[in-house]
RNA sequence: GGAGCCGUGGUGUAGUGGUCUAACAUGUCUGCCUGUCACGCAGAAGAUCGCGGGUUCGAAUCCCGUCGGUUCCGCCA
């Protein structure tokens, strides 16, 4: 600092830069010692004037006579030029330098030569001409080029996360993801909302996913367990008269990873007291709007989202978080495929099982290639097969149908598929969950090779009227769809006895262009009726006392009614990013294996470590 | 736990049984170059083809195993 200092001087400097869209900030720095302005700062305004930057050493020009440095930070590019004629000392310098050098700049900001502005970049009106270059440290080639333009293998990249994050898109994302969690700070506190922190050491329960532990020191052989979701506290904050609550809050679970699945992960938290479903939804539905006008381009398809029953999602998409972006409805046709004589169909029906198909508009003239691929495909899934019918664009049908229905059961079918000249039918014919498992991933397939997905768009919508449990039958008991906090139809109470697989939740999840990004209920608050759900889910009394009795008790001293929803912070982020990973939206993501390859964790700890934590590693297990 | 794909100079790729003594681009290094911005030109260095084993007269190439990355299934209340 000294050295820069010593020819700068120091009174006080401003610098500013652009935040978003709209916003441009100025930080005023009383105690100036590396730089002036940022790489992104200078215009033609600023001409004539002295100015120093730091930053990396973005691209060198090197022209014998004349050198051009790229000046790289946070907030842009400036092009210094290095004449011999102005410094030959900062043009000796210049030539030493390399890519990714850090370096301090002072010079007189000119304008450039008529003819050669540069109007890619925001500084490119103007150019500093460097009167003194110092190198405040330099680098070794790096692993891989500073660049958006090429692809680099991901474990390079995430061992040299730090050299990753200094591309153009990485750094994107990471301004993006600022301002959405910025902006949802906003937006709640906005409404009276209380951002209150809960514990990352928790206690381990046995519902859900996986726990990450950790061991007490202080009792031997005892855990805490890392936050799966602060599902628990937010609610007991309601009991405690908080009333609106949120939080981004850290989450983690000990499961396989997926390009949308981290071992730890961001949760937007939210619970409110003295509400209904109707009361989050539209919570959630004004700030999801907000945060995608704020923070992109993007449109949305349809305000109000829709709202979708989850047996009519299950049957027109065969799943319960469809892309609505695009339409492709899977069709069940079991009824118009009992005519005849195909085996296929026969055979599926018989076995108490269903047909369904999906239209693909104007893929009649598919070659058989193409539809073997498709079968292929769906075979890889599960699916024994695919049945085509292709419609010529004259009307003529290719199919082997033909051979065992008559024409007017064809044409039943088509008409019930609403087939045109020109489509393909594509029928599966199966178990209720192989056809919407293999459909549900053909129309996603298909939709992407008919190029029927806008990547501007958001379409957004609600799912509910899900089942409050479902039957497991490895564990032969019931299990919760969503939690085993959410809370019931009030007329279905009763089934909790008789008929508990028939028990509407109040239960909503928000789907975004296929993906689930949050989901939330109104929640029980009678200790009575959560004692039923943990029997059901074959907790025996003592269990329930010892994993959730600090609940039951709390919903004994007069715990409100309430209600909330969690959003998955990193799925949004890459949805408004554009990215096809949440690894992408993450400073520091791990692989699939759940390692930290530039930090190299998980690691084996120290024996006397693992002596204070009462803990020896079975032999057979050591790496 | 299971299945698929990928792994070749620093990086990205080509090469799918025989002058492969491994090619191309980019980067790196050296020299030249005063208006470039993916600067240009000339030259050089740089790879036992992830690792181990096998098949073969011969393996980057085929087979098995293994490691790493990734995608998916299971799992993820």
């Amino acid at each position: 600092m000294s050295v820069a200092s010593s020819w700068l001087g120091s009174t006080s400097w401003t610098f500013s830069f652009i935040l978003d869209k709209v916003r441009r900030v100025t930080i005023v720095v009383f105690a100036v010692h590396y730089r002036t302005h940022t790489c992104g700062d200078l215009n033609k305004d600023a001409i004539g004037q002295h100015v120093t930057l730091a930053g990396w050493v973005n691209r060198r020009r090197d022209h014998g006579g004349l050198v051009f440095l790229d000046i790289r930070d946070r907030y842009g590019v400036t092009q210094i030029i290095c004449d011999p004629e102005r410094s030959a000392e900062a043009h000796r310098i210049a030539s030493e330098v390399r890519s990714e050098y850090v370096v301090q700049i002072s010079g007189t900001v000119v304008p450039r030569l008529a003819g050669t502005e540069n109007p890619k970049l925001s500084t490119g009106a103007i150019e500093v001409a460097a009167e003194h270059i110092e190198i405040l440290n330099p680098s070794r080639t790096t692993p891989f080029p500073i660049s958006d333009t090429i692809q680099v293998d991901e474990s390079l990249r995430l061992k040299y996360r730090y050299l990753d994050l200094r591309r153009p898109s990485m750094l994107e994302n990471m301004v993006l993801r600022h301002r959405v969690v910025k902006a949802m700070r906003d937006y709640f506190d906005e409404r009276g909302f209380l951002e209150i922190e809960t514990p990352i050491l928790m206690k381990s329960t046995p519902e859900g996913a996986r726990d990450y532990l950790v061991p007490s020191r202080l009792y031997a052989g005892e855990f805490y367990a890392l936050p799966q979701s602060p599902q628990q506290l937010k609610q007991l904050l309601m009991v405690a008269g908080l009333d609106r609550y949120f939080q981004i809050a850290r989450c983690f679970r000990d499961e396989d990873q997926r390009s949308d699945r981290q071992p730890e992960f961001t949760q937007l938290d939210v619970e409110m007291a003295f509400v209904a479903e109707e009361d989050v939804m539209l919570l959630i539905e004004e700030l999801l709007i907000f945060l995608i006008e704020k923070t992109t381009q993007k449109h949305i398809k349809q305000i109000p989202f829709p709202r979708l029953r989850f047996s009519d999602v299950m049957g027109r998409y065969g799943t319960d978080h469809p892309d609505l972006r695009f339409d492709l409805p899977l069709v069940e046709i079991s009824d118009l495929a009992r005519a005849g004589t195909f085996g296929v169909f026969q055979g599926a029906l018989a076995a108490n099982g269903i047909v369904k198909g999906i239209r693909v508009p104007g893929a009649g003239g598919y070659s058989r290639k193409e539809i073997e691929e498709l079968t292929e495909f769906a075979r890889m899934l599960g699916a024994k097969g695919l049945v085509s019918l292709a419609i010529s664009a004259v009307g003529e049908l290719k199919s082997p149908l033909i051979k065992f229905m008559s024409h007017d059961e064809v044409q039943a079918i088509i008409d019930h598929m609403q087939g045109e000249a020109g489509d393909l039918l594509l029928f599966v014919a199966d178990s209720a969950k192989v056809c919407n498992d293999v459909l549900f991933r053909l129309r996603g397939k298909l939709a992407e090779r008919l190029k029927l997905i806008d990547p501007n768009e958001m379409a957004l919508c609600w799912v509910v009227d899900f089942p409050l449990l479902h039957f497991d039958e490895e564990g032969q008991r019931y299990e919760a769809e969503h939690n085993p906090f959410s809370g019931m139809d009030e007329a279905h109470i009763g089934r909790l006895d008789t008929d508990p697989l028939h028990i509407r939740a109040r239960q909503y999840d928000i789907i975004c262009n296929g993906y689930e990004i949050g989901g939330g209920s109104v929640r029980i608050n009678v200790a009575e009726i959560q004692q039923k759900v943990f029997s059901l889910m074959k907790l025996d009394d003592e269990q329930i006392k010892e994993q959730f009795g600090h609940m039951l008790e709390a919903f004994e001293y007069g715990a409100p009614p309430h209600g909330g929803i969690a959003l998955g912070v990193d799925r949004l982020v890459m949805l408004l990013a554009n990215e096809d990973s949440i690894r992408e939206v993450i400073a520091f993501p791990k692989t699939q294996s759940a390692t930290d390859l530039m930090m190299g964790a998980p690691s084996p700890v120290e024996e006397k470590q693992l002596q204070e934590l009462h803990l020896s590693i079975r032999p057979e297990e050591k790496k």
